[in-house]
RNA sequence: GGUCCCGUAGCUCAAUGGUAGAGCAGUUGACUCUUAAUCAAUUGGUUGAAGGUUCGAGUCCUUCCGGGAUCACCA
């Protein structure tokens, strides 16, 4: 491929430009810039003077351009904000200003060093004395140009194509600002977060993303290979079972927040890789863990969103209200109209499923069954925040059965805006009842996959050390961050969401 | 993986089976207070790829690539 060949006509243009400069000793990429003020800081300290003249020496990126005979404009933007450059002949020397028209374009990072004022239409912008290129802009932002109506920004024809917008983020973010507010309300989060965790005495720790034996969730995993060692290892699909090593290790209260893997499919709520919080709390059962859930919530409200209320997808949901707390059963009940006493076994419930013509998995237990109904009949109604406990005790592996009743463990979800938020229970700490549950989750993986064997031997030592009882709570980043920004798709909330590859690529 | 929809200029989008277009961006020129600046002129295309039907395909058919929605899957 010829060099012609990989550029585009307007990409050759700016080449061209960069190469001018450079032949005028003029570097396109310095090393180091100078700045006395930010745009937003700029407009600040002209007010504070009385609107005297301020001198001040500005960076940002050319974002507009409107070029006169010896006069002209240009926005720039900064982290902090626009700025308008003036830039006349006058004061900016008429050779300047033709090297400008020449060389500069839209996209292109600059130093301006000039003093503030009010133009004569009335915005507070820069005149300019001296101009200098510090990063030239090859390719051409994908924006087109904004405009101001009613003080707040347009921006018109901007990159709206999904795939290249998460192919190529950075455009992305350069030209769309609400998707730059996504990621700071997500990093709004995630301080949120810890700082409640942190007061509430947990310590943050890592735990091994690698491992030899998944577990902890029922998901496939991606396998890996460490090539010295000889061994296949496993990306983690949980922090569960290494978090509640540490809790036998004396560690009252601990949390993570990382990576989870999970391979697979792909849909508008999961991308194979994900952002989870997980904490264990000794001495608490899964009741106080649903109190300290709004608690812990109810702060990250009012830390991101400075109140208990937001809008999703058309929804008005208010974190303040009592969250709602309905057993299974009951919400099975009420909204699929079942009354799951009266039917014991798989083969019943099944039956009854089938009569009221509800979709109905083929060799289902009891409890997948029961999932199934709470997933099509529950789950989409639960907009306001709400918990739903006391879970079939064959889909809850790593749970504490309730006194009383084998069955049924002690377990709840959390869901908001219509889907699952949160999954947490009071946590099996007898090692012979876990040694028996994952034998029973073998053998009824082995059904459908001999590949499934998530025997952790190692967990199993752990817990006869003892372990205190606790309650566990984990909780989807990404989801969180849909909600609280209003988001349909998971990829919205990911910066760089996994794609399949494209040919050549 | 199944089903449906989509892919046209750098960006946003048009085009009954009949000459591939517009706005913005770009280029050239004019303009000393503009702000989607304006005015005049103008460049830019293997219509995602490969086949097929047809006198003629952006449009119809097949396969492939990519994306979106939905279903399946996901304690």
């Amino acid at each position: 491929m010829s060099e012609d060949q990989q550029f585009t006509e307007i990409e050759r243009l700016r080449l061209a430009k960069l190469q001018a400069l450079r032949q005028q000793g003029q570097e396109p990429f310095p090393p180091r810039v100078e700045r006395t003020h930010s745009t937003a800081e700029a407009i600040a300290a002209y007010e504070a003077a009385g609107e005297q003249p301020v001198s001040a020496t500005l960076v940002g990126r050319i974002r507009s351009m409107r070029l006169m005979g010896k006069l002209a404009f240009a926005h720039i933007e900064d982290g902090y904000g626009t700025l308008q450059l003036f830039l006349r002949a006058d004061d900016f020397g008429a050779e300047a200003l033709q090297h400008f028209k020449d060389h500069y374009d839209l996209g292109d990072f600059v130093e301006a060093q000039g003093e503030m004022f009010r133009t004569k239409a009335g915005e507070i912008s820069l005149n300019v004395k001296v101009l200098r290129m510090i990063a030239k802009a090859i390719t051409p932002l994908p924006a087109a140009k904004d405009e101001v109506v009613d003080g707040e920004v347009v921006r018109h024809a901007t990159l709206a194509d999904p795939e290249t917008r998460y192919r190529q983020r950075y455009a992305d973010l350069a030209v769309n600002p609400q998707v730059r507010e996504v990621f700071r309300i997500r990093a709004a989060i995630l301080r949120a977060l810890r700082e409640f965790l942190d007061k509430h005495d947990f310590l943050e720790v890592e735990t091994p993303v690698l491992q030899p034996v998944y577990g902890g969730a029922a998901a496939r995993p991606f396998v890996t290979h460490h090539n010295q060692l000889k061994q296949d290892l496993y990306l983690r699909i949980s922090f569960e079972l290494y978090l509640k090593r540490l809790l036998v290790g004396g560690i009252e209260r601990v949390y993570e927040i990382g990576r989870d893997f999970r391979n697979e499919g792909v849909d508008r709520t999961h991308n194979p890789e994900f952002t989870m919080l997980e904490f264990y709390m000794a001495y608490a059962d899964y009741q106080r863990v649903m109190e300290f859930t709004e608690e812990m919530m109810n702060f990250v409200g009012k830390q991101v969103l400075g109140g208990s209320k937001f809008s999703y997808q058309g929804h008005d949901i208010d974190l303040a209200n009592a969250w709602p707390r309905i057993s299974i059963a009951d919400a099975v009940q009420e909204f699929a109209g079942i009354d799951l006493s009266k039917y014991p076994d798989a083969a019943s419930l099944a039956a009854v499923m089938a009569e009221k013509k509800y979709k109905v998995r083929a060799g289902g237990s009891r409890g997948k069954l029961i999932e199934d109904l709470v997933g099509d009949h529950v789950e989409p109604l639960l907009i306001q925040p709400s918990f739903l406990y006391d879970y079939p005790r064959e889909v809850s592996p790593l749970a504490k059965s309730q006194p009383g009743d084998a069955n049924t463990v002690e377990r709840f979800e959390g869901y908001m805006g219509g889907f699952e938020i949160c999954n947490a229970f009071s946590e099996l700490n007898d090692p012979l009842d876990q040694q028996a549950r994952f034998e029973e989750m073998g053998r009824s993986l082995k059904a459908d996959d001999e590949d499934l064997h998530p025997m952790d031997e190692d967990y199993l030592r752990a817990m006869r050390y003892g372990m205190p009882p606790n309650g566990g709570f984990g909780m989807g980043i990404d989801r969180i961050t849909m909600l609280f920004t209003d988001q349909p798709n998971i990829r919205e909330v990911i910066l760089f969401p996994h794609l399949r590859r494209r040919e050549g690529e």
